[in-house]
RNA sequence: GCCUAGGUGGUGGAAUUGGUAGACACCCGGGACUUAAAAUCCCGUGCCAGCAAUGGCGUGCGGGUUCGAGUCCCGCCCUAGGCACCA
């Protein structure tokens, strides 16, 4: 396979050890050059290496690393390892090997990979999420948001996977054919209640949504961090209970101009009003039915929508705006995790409370004038919901009003009557913080007895409401632990299992976990004194999403002690200006770091409100099948393989030149051989033969003159490939390369100057040969020193402009005319083409269209 | 069901504001060089008819706007991704 001309083997070393011992891309502090911060997701470095999807997208960012550092910029790109996690600890439960020794090979065989593909990081910059001295300051983080109070602590009915022994978020639990499984290795998952610690994302909601207006983001991106966080406006109404003066139904209503049409309420089974109103006859059936919802999670009742079924409580509540006595009832189809739990059931104008309805006979009343364009059957009643907003009938003073005034006339009368008000819900739920496990961050937290928590020094403790649990049968309260306490490293223990009641195995590490917190210190003691209290650490460590979520900004001061960063540096180079990384964390990864980025922001430690201005998702490349890459399919692509044999230049190149970098893509080894075969090209194109020789084509006097053709190629492409590089537009950049490679080959003499602004073109996608021939030609510094080529705009225009000759628009021909062609000229020598006159003959010619310096049509009949 | 992105040769994909559809590659076919192979170079390559010049058709399907539509509008079909009883 290897070609003794072009030796990239031993090229591609050669020039990565240069970069590497010239610091050749290192990114300085307070340079004053203007600043370029890219940042690339960085991997969870597993056992099984890089994948193809990694060079992908990193050589994107290298390409653009390299480009604007050329174009003068002080460019900072830094990577690290996203490296607590799961599949190490399951590792290590299978070995007993440390995940801590795991991570160290994982890492060094992940860097080493990075290194052949001629990604050039700024090393001295790279971090580690599981490195002491790095999550110091995750730890130090969550204390900020513990002290504010936007961290709390419930028992939880959660994901709970047995086979993994430990606690899933919803989004690492998948909805399969056989039931709810883990995303990670598929196991089955079941619902149980487990102490965790939650965090108030929700507290944020509207500031999320609100900072997507000004990123520049991809909109699918954008429109779905704005699904997920949810936001619906609309009303809460308060339904009086009949028989009941202490007791009041909250619902929530986007559609309070329906409010007439309220023929039912329903409340969720699990809502706490439920067992309080039910009627003794209706008691045996209704507690049936909560036993039987309480198997189902949220998702499993999502899952069994097409029926549904409810149970009438046998109470009745009264619609504030009519008096009306109406009945309530239990249905699964509600949720207690939303809006207040309790709905007003509007038939005629919601799919779902019209399906129900009709299950079970309730009354049905339509509000909304459909306008005769509603489904009914020939008695003139609905047959399936309005759900459009119109003008109001049957709603006594409101009617004629539209849906928009209706709302808010209805919620001003609700108001003055103490029972409605306008209200805004959010889908977004609190953030699960918490795992069962060892291989994370531990949480700075001790358990203390009431007794013992007053008497400790409010710094410790959440600026207003106490945080307490049930540690093992006893009620507790939660302090954190003073700055100077950090890290605080996980202790060694014997086995990673975790306990099968889903506790994590730091809750058998006994040294380690019962400990003497001092009471104004906030020192930990392993002996007691006259001013420690007694306690218990916190066994649960932190999600995964912890270390990910302020990565970037510790990129910029890696090494600092003192402080997360320093201010000073923070304010240099800011936030990322570019960030690369693919679209399966569109959702969790992006949304969590905003969040944790705006409470930063809030309390000084960063001077932007957004961690991410820029945001550029690449593709997935699938496999030669067309589908995805996995193991069990056998289509897996291994980057190490492709470099070995046809070098990183061209692994870099042909990924890129696979297709628009966004896109999903299938692999295609055969496609390799192409980009292989322009390397080549380009490389005999200088040297002439084994011995690094130059092509006595090379005119390295530059005395010889290149015709104009070729030299508007050469502007032309150095417009293109800039203007491309810019956007991320790299497969049309190469190919553009590639014509323009094709027309110097067939030149009598290059010019030496030609052929290396087509390597400085060149070099951001294929670096160590663009540097070997570089330095063949007799240069001593890096091609990447070099100042971007710029086009010479004179030399873009040609003298002549081809016209294209139409009629009735389709092609007919074209020529050749000068630049300063008048429209006459041009309809004349469009007259003069053979091919035009045979078209024109017998018809008449009703119009003659001329777009300058392109077409000339004719319209004939 | 809802939201989003797409659908262009045998394949991956090009195509500023509507202006030569298929750039650049891959595959395939033919030829040159070679004892042979690899490498390299040249020619052909959307489909149909034709020796050719040329003509007809052609960007998922059906309509429309326009001198002119891959691009704009309306209605469908299909694929991928996301959300999913959110009141």
């Amino acid at each position: 396979m290897q070609n003794s001309e072009y030796n990239f083997s031993k090229i591609e070393p050669k020039w990565q050890k240069y970069w590497a011992d010239n610091h050749t891309f290192k990114a300085i502090d307070f340079d004053s050059r203007p600043k370029f911060y890219i940042l690339d997701m960085f991997p969870y470095p597993s056992g099984a290496g890089l994948h193809i999807g990694h060079p992908e997208g990193y050589t994107a960012s290298d390409a653009y690393k390299r480009f604007k550092q050329s174009q003068g910029y002080n460019v900072l790109h830094p990577m690290g390892w996203d490296a607590f996690g799961l599949p190490t600890e399951q590792y290590a439960i299978k070995t007993g090997k440390h995940p801590e020794e795991t991570t160290r090979t994982n890492v060094e065989n992940f860097k080493e990979q990075l290194k052949q593909i001629g990604l050039c990081y700024d090393w001295e910059r790279e971090i580690n999420t599981t490195d002491p001295n790095y999550f110091k300051w995750t730890q130090w983080i969550f204390i900020q948001l513990f002290k504010k109070g936007l961290a709390y602590v419930e028992e939880k009915p959660v994901w709970f996977c047995p086979e993994l022994g430990t606690v899933l978020a919803n989004e690492e639990v998948l909805q399969t054919s056989e039931g709810a499984r883990s995303e990670r290795g598929n196991f089955p998952v079941e619902r149980r209640p487990i102490r965790q610690w939650v965090l108030s994302i929700t507290k944020f909601a509207d500031k999320l949504l609100k900072g997507l207006d000004d990123l520049d983001w991809p909109d699918s991106t954008k429109r779905l961090q704005a699904n997920w966080i949810g936001r619906s406006e609309g009303a809460q109404v308060s339904f009086a209970i009949e028989d009941n003066a202490n007791d009041r139904i909250e619902v929530f209503t986007t559609r309070p101009d329906t409010l007439f049409g309220a023929t039912y309420v329903v409340l969720a089974p699990e809502h706490p009003l439920v067992t309080k109103i039910t009627s003794d006859a209706q008691r045996e059936e209704v507690d049936t039915y909560i036993a039987k919802a309480k198997t189902k999670s949220d998702l499993e009742r999502a899952e069994l929508n097409k029926e549904k079924s409810g149970v009438p409580l046998g109470a009745y509540a009264i619609n504030p705006v009519n008096q009306k006595r109406i009945p309530i009832w239990i249905a699964d189809y509600v949720l207690v995790s939303y809006g207040t739990g309790a709905i007003m059931a509007v038939p005629a104008h919601d799919e779902r409370d019209f399906e129900f309805a009709n299950t079970y006979g309730i009354e049905v009343i339509q509000v909304i004038d459909d306008g005769d364009s509603a489904e009914k059957n020939e008695k003139g009643t609905l047959t399936k919901a309005y759900t459009q907003s119109g003008v109001l009938i049957n709603s006594e003073k409101y009617n004629g009003m539209d849906s928009v005034s209706a709302q808010k006339a209805i919620i001003q009368f609700l108001e003055t009557e103490n029972a409605g008000s306008i209200e805004v819900n959010y889908k977004l739920r609190d953030w699960l913080f918490s795992r069962q496990r060892y291989w994370g961050e531990p949480f700075p937290v001790i358990w203390l007895s009431f007794e013992d928590y007053q008497q400790v020094n409010d710094a410790f403790k959440p600026q207003n409401t106490a945080i307490h649990s049930q540690i093992n049968g006893e009620k507790r309260y939660a302090v954190v632990l003073p700055d100077r306490s950090l890290p605080l490293k996980l202790p060694s223990i014997e086995s990673y299992k975790p306990s099968p009641d889903g506790q994590s195995p730091l809750s058998k590490a006994e040294d380690w976990l019962n400990v003497h917190f001092h009471k104004e210190t906030g020192e930990v003691f392993a002996e007691s004194n006259e001013n420690t209290v007694s306690g218990t650490r916190e066994t649960n460590t932190m999600p995964q999403w912890a270390g990910s979520c302020w990565y970037y900004l510790r990129y910029m001061d890696p090494k600092n002690l003192e402080q997360l960063i320093d201010p000073e540096i923070e304010s240099y180079w800011k936030t990322p200006d570019l960030y690369i990384g693919g679209a399966e964390h569109a959702v969790l990864h992006l949304l969590y770091a905003r969040f944790w980025h705006q409470v930063l922001h809030e309390i000084g430690v960063v001077s932007e409100p957004e961690p991410f201005k820029k945001l550029f998702h690449q593709g997935i490349i699938l496999g030669e099948d067309g589908e995805k890459m996995s193991k069990s399919r056998g289509n897996v692509v291994n980057p190490e393989v492709i470099i070995d044999a046809y070098g990183a230049d061209t692994l870099r190149l042909y990924l890129m030149f696979l297709g628009p970098l966004e896109a999903m893509k299938p692999w295609n080894t055969k496609g390799i051989e192409g980009v292989a075969r322009f390397l080549r090209k380009l490389w005999r194109l200088v040297i002439l033969d084994n011995d690094n020789t130059l092509n006595p084509v090379i005119d390295t006097t530059n005395s010889k003159s290149i015709d104009d053709e070729s030299e508007r190629l050469l502007h032309q492409s150095i417009e293109k490939v800039t203007h491309d590089y810019e956007n991320l537009g790299f497969n049309t950049a190469i190919s553009q390369l590639m014509i323009l490679i094709n027309q110097l080959s067939k030149l009598e003499a290059i010019p030496q100057s030609v052929i290396e602004t087509y390597l400085q073109l060149i070099a951001p996608l294929a670096p160590h040969i663009a540097e070997e021939l570089w330095s063949l030609l007799g240069n001593k510094s890096s091609i990447s020193a070099q100042p971007w080529p710029k086009a010479d705009k004179e030399k873009l225009e040609a003298s002549a402009v081809k016209i294209i000759f139409q009629v009735n628009g389709k092609h007919r021909g074209d020529a050749l005319l000068p630049k300063d062609h008048t429209k006459e000229d041009a309809f004349n020598k469009a007259k003069e083409s053979e091919r035009v006159q045979s078209q024109l003959s017998g018809k008449t010619l009703v119009k003659e269209i001329y777009v300058p310096n392109k077409i000339v049509n004719f319209v004939v009949k």
